[in-house]
DNA sequence: CCCAATCTTTCACATGGGTTAATTTCGCGG
DNA sequence: CCGCGAAATTAACCCATGTGAAAGATTGGG
């Protein structure tokens, strides 16, 4: 029920992506270290909230992947955006009546509800409002970028370019290094996510194998021409807004 | 440089939008006029603010459309969102150092630039902050939309779908009857927006005029079958998050 | 250690949509 | 009313990606 908390702290998914945007007075880690004091593990593919559901609370996750998705009235799943440790589903729900996606795990998570006291509580210190908001904005851009890039990218630079992205979200968070990470995500769902289908994913995947640029085994992913990736598949991070040169090339882990 | 104000107001097509979510009260309309008053005329595929630039005020259309873009390295260009009348740019764009799109008009626009005092007076009352936030939350639900529309619907549905979403937003803002509007916009930025050819996106309006769903000559469009259209294209307007019945159904002009 | 379910991979074949380029139509200034 | 540039339309060709089905490979539970 509560995650582990050791002496080389922090590792509060969390308070290390905000602090990619600006540094957090002690007081605002130790609020935001207590509000993710009490979390829930959920098991993989599961539900956190349905489409139609009236939003009550805000999802943190810490440890896994989730996704935001709508099922079509033809059964099939298109996946929006991907909920990595550190993420918060959108503050702001709350104004609204039901909502409009699901929110479900990918592989099993660490999860923190927050309900409204507990987000306006965060909100109510500057900084940590003023990351949020900026985490927000982010959020925006990816969806944006993910838009451009099912609209106007090849398969294969789609799938280079969601490895990409993975690549630089992770490394904020201590869970990729330079040029590798764990991505616990089926090629059917990479499919749902790229608006292809599950063959083709596969043939993707063994066409950038064969190219020398990522291994990708048993969940792991090793790329292993970062700048040849990017630059294939026209990867510029300037989207995720991350001003600091840490935030973008410094690797934990 | 004003637009004009009659006798039979309001036509600020902002606060017809806002109120879609709750009625704000006599002093909130009359700063929002106020704010509006002083617009410019930009013409046809002009910009407003360019990828890279720092975001320096927000845009409120009043007049005309205007469109988010993105232009990829090979020179293509992807359209993420349109701006109708009434629509107002990311009011939280003032933290972020660099505009990671481009913003431009489509149509003949009249715009008015609301700088950062402008917007904080707009966010000081309670009643319209309410409304800028869902106005946001709607935003941003668009924009998972055209994801899912883009990534999991055939082209004929794609571009049914916008036609759909559009005549619901322009009803909004009285510029849509109950089956027709004017749509300023070439085939070409269609296809820049829904990730087809320009050759492709006029192969499917014939299709659908051929089925009688719609007639779209001389930038207006009328859709033949309502029902028909929203059902052939699976569009559910539950991402517009508008509550009031009136808001859905009611025609203006 | 084995089984069953889940994933991945392969194959053969079908097709939606891209491309190029030529032709026609439209809108508009002079 | 004419002429020009932009936009729409048509045609021929083809390739990227989808589909359906089945054969391997992995994984985790018992």
């Amino acid at each position: 029920m509560t995650v582990e908390t050791s002496a080389d702290m922090p590792v509060n998914p969390l308070i290390l992506k905000l602090e990619a945007f600006h540094a957090l007075s002690e007081a605002d880690k130790e609020l935001l270290t207590r509000l993710s004091t009490t979390s829930r593990t959920v098991g993989p593919r599961e539900d956190l909230i349905r489409e139609g559901d009236p939003p009550e609370r805000v999802y943190l996750i810490l440890e896994g992947f989730a996704c935001r998705y709508k099922i079509l009235p033809d059964g099939s799943r298109h996946i929006m955006a991907y909920m990595v440790p550190g993420d918060l589903c959108d503050l702001h729900v709350f104004i609204l009546k039901t909502m409009d996606h699901s929110i479900g795990t990918l592989s099993a998570c660490e999860v923190v509800d927050l309900p409204r006291a507990q987000v306006m509580e965060m909100i109510e210190r500057p900084a940590i409002a003023r990351a949020l908001w900026w985490s927000g904005l982010v959020d925006g851009a990816t969806l944006r970028e993910w838009l451009v890039n099912i609209g106007a990218r090849s398969a294969e630079e789609r799938v280079a370019h969601l490895l990409c992205e993975l690549l630089v979200r992770l490394r904020l968070v201590g869970l990729a290094t330079e040029d590798r990470y764990e991505l616990p995500i089926t090629q059917n769902e990479l499919g749902d996510t790229m608006g292809l289908s599950t063959v083709h994913v596969n043939r993707v995947l063994q066409r950038l194998r064969a190219e020398g640029l990522i291994i990708f085994k048993s969940q792991k992913l090793v790329i292993l021409k970062v700048a040849e990736l990017m630059a294939f598949s026209g990867f510029n991070p300037n989207y995720l807004h991350l001003e600091s040169r840490r935030t973008l090339y410094a690797a934990r882990g």
